[in-house]
Formats: C-alpha cells, structure tokens, sequence
DNA sequence: GGGTATTTGTCCGTATGTATG
DNA sequence: TCATACATACGGACAAATACC
C-alpha cells in the first residue's frame, strides 16, 4: 500500500487531512478491514517524508471520529463499527437534478413583491452580533430556551412597538415564531375550530389557505378606500377578522382612523377579536402615522403580528405576535406543544443586533432608500405609460399596483412583459373567487433604481403603448 | 485546577494575558509551588479550547518576566523567587465569582430526560462554520431560501442517513423544518382529516398531541418487548401508525427485524403509511445495528423523521423529515404554504459543520460519553438499589426505567426523590388512559458522571431501601 | 528463559504562515 | 503596520510493549 502518490502538498487541503481522508476511504472500501494495524507512525513518516507529528494528526482525527484506536506502544488499529458505513458505498442513491428550476439567469428584471434590496444590509454589524451573542451566551444555548421565545427579545421587540406603532404590551404577551405562517398556525389553534374568520377580499393567499387547512369557516369580506367595510363586518357578525390595516396586502390602502375605531368597536360589542397583520408597517410614506389597531383597542380584542421578513432579511425567518390577554393561557398552550421555533442563537443575535442600534439605523436606511425608489417608479410610471394606467397603493409598502386601460387582461399584460424579460404579477389570485381584472402588480424593494427606469420603459414597449 | 472560567473572550484584555495573570496570581498565593510543573502547552489549549500559541504567549511572558522557566522536550517549570512578590499584590482582589448560580443550580440533580450534556459541544467549530458560511454565502441569505431547505444541507442529510440509518433518499424528498412538532404539524395536513392513526401506547405525548390538534382519530396500540403489537395494528387497520423503533419513546424497547418487517409488510398491503420516529438514534449501545424502516421498505410506505436537537444543540431547532415518494407532491405543497422554517443561515452553518467533518466527530464523542454515563448509572442502580428495581430501556437512548418494587406508586417515588434533591419524572403521562404504575424515567444525558453517582445514591436514601 | 535492542505511541517545545481588525 | 489568535508542520525525549538473541 503506497500511499505516496495521494500526498499533495500543493493542495489547498492540509497534509494530514488528506493522510486522514485516505485511510477513512480505505476502511469504507474494505481495502482496511477491521482489527487491522495501520502503519506505526515512525514508519509512515519516513516513507512520506513528513513529520511523525503529521501522522499522528490524522490518526488523531480517525480516532477522534472513532474509526481507530491506539493501542499505547503497540500501534494503531482499526476498530470501527460496521453500523458507522454499513450502508455506504454499496451504492449511493442518485442524487437528482432538482435544480432546473432555477432558470436561466436571463437578466430579468423581476418586479416580485417578495424581494428585498439586499445591498444595503449590514453584514458586518449583524456578524458581530452574531459571534458576540455566541461568545456571551454560549452555554446557554443548551437550554432548550423559552417556548415563547427568549425574554430579551420579546422585551425588545415590545418597546420597539411601543415606540414605533403605539402597540401596548409586555413581554409575556409576545410570542417569536419561524415566520408569519407558523404563527398563524398557532393561532388557528388557539381559537375553536369551525368558527367563522371575516377575510378581506382581495387578501393574503397565504393566510386564507392556512385559515382553510385549519377548517376556519372563510367569510370574504369587500374591501374599500377606508379599509375593510364594516357594514359587511356586521352583516356576517364572524367570530374573528383578519385585517392588514397599515398596507392592505392587495390593494395597498391604509385603513383610517375611523374604520379602525369601528371595527374596534364591533369587535368589543360582539367579544370577536381581530388579527392585525403589520406585514410591512415599517414603511409608509404619506400622511399622518395612524395608530394600530392593537394600541387603539380598549377591550383586549386584538393579536397584533409582525416580522422581520421585509425589514431584515427574508431569509432569517423571526416574525412575533401579540396576544391580548384573554388569549394568553390558551396560546402559551399551544405554543408549548410546538416548542420554540427559532433557534436561540437567531434570537440572541437580532437582540444584539437590536440592542446596539443597528436595527433602527437599519430601518431608517432601508425606510430612506425605499422612498426613493418608490419615487422613481412613480415618476418613471407617470412618464412613461401616463394616461393609460392608474396607480394605486402607492402610500405605503413595498409595492403599487397599475389598473392598466388597455384592451389586455391581467394574463395578457403579464405575458407582453414576460417577452420583454419584465416579471410583474397578478391581482387576481388574492381574490376569493379569482375574478379577472386588469390589475398588476409591481414590488419594486428587490429591483435597482436603473433597472425600474429600464422596467418601466420596456413594460412601455411591451404593451406599446 | 480548572480555568475555564477565568478566562473571558468578551473582556478587553486578551486571552494570553488573563492566563498570565491567572498563573502569576497562583504563583503569588502559593498554589503553584517553586519548581512545580505547568500543563504543557498542548493539554493546556486544547482544555481551553484556545491555540497552542496563546498559551505559548503567556508562558514567555511569564518566562521574561522570570516566574517560570522552560526545560526544552520536558515542560515549563515554575521558577521565581519569592522576593519577587515580596512587595506585591498585598492582597488581590478575589477573582470574579463568575460561578455562584451555578452552585445553586447544583442542589437539584435533574434526571430531565431533555437535557443534553453542554460541556462538549465544540463551540470553536460550530463559530467557524458559523462566520465562514455567512462570509461564504452572504449575498444568498437575501433570496427567501428554498422551502423545503437548502439543498446542500438537504444533500448532505440524505447522504449521512444513508451511510449511518440505511435510509434510501435523495435530496428532493427532504424537508427541514424548525422541530419535529412543525414537522409533524405539516405531516398531519398531507394527509386527510378524521383519518385513524395507530399510537404506540405508550408513546410520545406530545405527537399524540399534535394528532388531536389535528382531529385525527388516534387509535392506542399497545407495545411489547419487540416493539409494537403487529396483531393489534391489524384487528384495528389504521390509515397510519405513527411508531419509535429505533428506541421506543417511553419502553426504550428496540423494534426487532421481524417485528419491523411484519409492519412493512401490513403497510404494503393495506396502503397505509408508516412515520417512523427517530429522534435519538444516533445513540444505541448494545446489539447489532438494526436497519431503519425506511431502508427496509420496497414499498415507498415509510416517512422518517429526524432531528438535531439531541445530538447537536437543542436549541438550534433543526429537525427533518423523509417523505415517501407518493407523498411527495402534496408534501410540498403543504410545506410551501408555511415556507421554510430554518433561517438560511442556521441551515448553512450546519452544512458546513458537517461538510467539515465536525458532525461526525461530535456524534462519535457524544456516544462514547453517553456510552460511559449509561454504565455508571447501570452501574449505580445496579450497587445502591439492587433487588428493589428493575432496570428497562437501556439498550439505546438517553435514558433509563426503572420499575420499583416498593409499596410506593409513581408520584410517591417522585416526591421521595424531589425531597433529597432528586428530580425523576414519571412515565405514566405517555399512556392513554394515564395509568399507575411503578415505573420512574432517568435521563441521564445532561447529568454530570459524579452526579449520577450522588443521585442514584440519594434515591436509595428517599426511599429508605 | 531472561536480558536487551528495537519498535511504538505519547508528550513536549518550537517555527512558520495566515486571518482578522 | 501591529497585535492577537489560530493552523499547520517539525523534530526530539521518554517509557512501555514487543521481538529477538
């Protein structure tokens, strides 16, 4: 067995991974059977013309990973298990190409609602409160953690509301979750099943699907210039209402202040409680802040949720929500059944994160940034298709929507862009009954200032216009 | 001596010179004698989990400072006059009481079935992959991930069940997921509702739990020495039977080859499916391996389940699932409704911890130590406690049972314990019907070797044996 | 069969290159 | 540029196991 040909000191890999790499296939394949002395380290050093010390690395990792042992002044040994690879290398499933999906890279210019401008975020800030929260708290994360998340930032994140959206609460009425979905998951739970949930038509798919799995009974209610209309509200009388009052999630309206305080009403009256998803509430751009419904409630009829999804990072999956006090027991409940969802160490490291500041200098940032784009895509709109679309929703959030007057449906818009490598999406999905419309969508926080300009001018063409 | 508390990464000064000190201010108060020995630079780093080099830096400043001396191929050897701290240090302030929770924490011996034991997690590499992966992918923690989780880690997965369970999948047929309870929250919305589902009685309550949230109709099945009772599974047929085979959650009984055949077959024939539950079976001790369902079955009937919280961090909420290929399609779908629910960065760090070899390695070590703590407390049982009980489970897993032959029931045995600082938890709560029993559970993973000792000779004390 | 030379793992200090801030 | 910390690799001293005479 020469193994000399195998050493490579011009790989990047260090020499005594490559020895430990060597032996561990070696055993895999059988070549080194069980029980089998390896060469003493004296010898093999020589032969390769390395260090005993090298040697003795790998044998210390091999064994360390518990694939051989040292006899002491007699040699090393193989002794692994069989169950450690019985399996392996007889022959390994095929791993299947499952990325086609990603389609070609062709520059598109993808106007997607969910994409957020990546370069703005501060990676050095975030990684040091990410190796702070580990170095400090390292032991700790060997609790399991709290079920409602970690009290820190549930503290943090009720002062942040406080200031920031006049939410009213302590800390044990937070609750951290792997995104809004699971929350909501929670939440279904924590109400009976088969009750009525008042959704407002056009709303959130994805809410409305899980309030379905849940086998909530759906009320699609209409949705006006003000917000939710109350009337229909009291018509249908549901035991609960799913409400995005600071950016409608279809249509972008901002719900007034005196919607809120009639809905607010109804709901004290009729002992229903209200979902106020804040999906985006970081930013708006007109008019006076209106106060949650959360902080308007009297009567402790609201669970307020949040994320930071859209503020942060997509990726990093924190959202909360708020429960009011007569839900409190029963959700702690269920939140136990599932444990804590996000790990600790996120947790501590967007407390850090938070604690330090950069989060509202992140915010402001972002908040700045976004206005501008929304500026330029208003502008660039304006300029370039004029009369023939009307714009909507353009007072808050991350998205507008384009009523286009031309003699194309929703689908046929969306395919004139597509050949112009333009992506922008429906309305119509959001409604309950999918009607058509000639509505689209244009999410503009993923998409760069020249390439809205660019966007636009070639939506222009692609429906020449 | 240990001086792992002593030293603090987060202080100001550097880590070289809060070993200089500590070993100065031991010089001084006489611990380390004239022309004792130091630990020598390897044991010492590899201790603290710190480079060789840092402690070398401490050693030479101690050296040039004339406290210790080196003796080349032997050590480094304390060395100073005592006229050198004739005048200094009249006295010290005492060093930080950075440990006084923890004596407190130590009056309770906690047998808790979820701890795990922290001191050998190996935080240096976890914070490599950690930062490397976040320097590495950056950019890409911006895209929303994929849902079903990130490829490389899914890949990986698949790759280390193969080799260590036998379990036959490719990447597509993984999905991460935050807990085994979101896991198996998902699990219960692929299939239709009000459908009959077999519980191992006794099982996890917990599972039983999300099958109720669920309204699926929950069918006991009762367990015996090789596992579940295949007969019963058959008088009842069920659409789906929800088992622990590797380590029967309550019993800690190991399902036999035939046993798990038989129920393949079952499945086969009657179209149902199988969730094997595998939470801790990266730990067994005795016997051979015995091959996991899902690599016994030809029939596309098993989904199998997985976490990291007891071989990793408990905290880090990773767990996965394998889906059968007929449950692939509705699985996504499902899956995609409440999105990932692993940050991207957690589910990256771990690829790379893995990729590393770093996985590997802790799982080899945590075996061996839990190896070791299971024959002390054999052992202990065995010596304090004799004739008077009979030990169950202890072939695999975390944890032991121990049925009592003493005029007290399950809660007395509790109480006696919890009263001489012992805490053990009961097992009837797993059963339907909660039924009395004589039986006590002890995990063992999170308590110390010497606590072991203690607890099993305080149990012999409460119980006045 | 008992002493001796050799082999072998263990442990030690040292030197150099690199990443980070 | 410098301080700090880590990773890799080297060569030698030591004592026990083993082989050999």
């Amino acid at each position: 067995m020469d193994i000399t040909p195998f050493l490579n000191r011009n790989l990047d890999s260090p020499l005594y991974q490559q020895l430990y790499r060597y032996f561990k296939e070696n055993m895999h394949r059988g070549r080194i059977q069980k029980g089998m002395k390896l060469p003493s380290k004296r010898l093999l050093a020589n032969q390769l013309s390395i260090s005993q010390t090298t040697v003795e690395r790998a044998y210390e990792q091999l064994a360390a990973e518990g694939y051989i042992v040292s006899k002491p002044r007699s040699g090393w040994f193989a002794d692994y298990h069989d169950s450690d690879f019985a399996y392996a290398y007889d022959r390994m499933p095929s791993t299947t190409p499952i990325q086609q999906e990603a389609e070609e890279n062709k520059q598109w210019i993808d106007f997607h609602y969910g994409n957020v401008d990546s370069s703005y975020f501060p990676f050095s800030a975030w990684r040091k409160s990410m190796v702070n929260s580990l170095d400090q708290y390292g032991h700790e994360l060997y609790r399991p953690g709290h079920v409602l998340g970690e009290f820190e930032l549930r503290t943090l994140i009720a002062e942040y509301l406080y200031q920031s959206r006049g939410v009213h609460c302590g800390p044990e009425q937070v609750i951290i979750g792997a995104g809004n979905p699971i929350l909501l998951q929670i939440l279904c739970q924590v109400f009976e099943p088969n009750i009525s949930i008042g959704y407002e038509d056009p709303g959130y798919p994805r809410a409305r699907k899980i309030f379905e799995a849940n086998r909530m009974n759906i009320v699609p209610i209409p949705v006006d210039d003000e917000g939710i209309c109350i009337q229909k509200v009291k018509e249908q009388q549901p035991n609960l209402v799913y409400v995005t009052p600071s950016h409608q999630f279809t249509l972008g309206t901002i719900m007034t202040i005196n919607r809120r305080i009639q809905l607010l009403k109804w709901a004290a009256e009729n002992q229903s409680f209200i979902i106020e998803d804040d999906y985006d509430g970081e930013f708006r751009y007109t008019g006076q802040p209106v106060p949650s419904l959360q902080g308007l409630d009297q009567h402790n009829r609201v669970i307020y949720m949040g994320t930071f999804s859209k503020s942060l990072l997509p990726s990093l999956r924190i959202s909360y929500m708020i429960l009011p006090s007569p839900l409190l027991k029963k959700g702690h409940e269920i939140t136990s059944l599932y444990k804590q969802t996000v790990s600790c160490h996120s947790q501590l490291t967007l407390a850090e994160f938070i604690k330090n500041g950069e989060w509202q200098k992140h915010i402001n940032r972002m908040r700045k940034l976004y206005r501008k784009k929304r500026a330029i895509v208003l502008e660039a709109v304006q300029r370039e298709l004029g009369e023939h679309v009307r714009i909507r929703g353009e007072n808050s959030g991350l998205r507008i929507l384009l009523d286009v007057y031309l003699p194309f449906g929703e689908k046929e818009l969306i395919e004139k862009a597509k050949k112009h490598g333009v992506k922008i999406y429906p309305v119509s999905l959001s409604y309950q009954n999918h009607p058509p419309t000639k509505t689209v969508s244009l999410g503009f926080a993923g998409v760069s200032e020249s390439d809205i300009r660019e966007g636009i001018k070639k939506l222009k063409a692609a429906w020449k216009i």
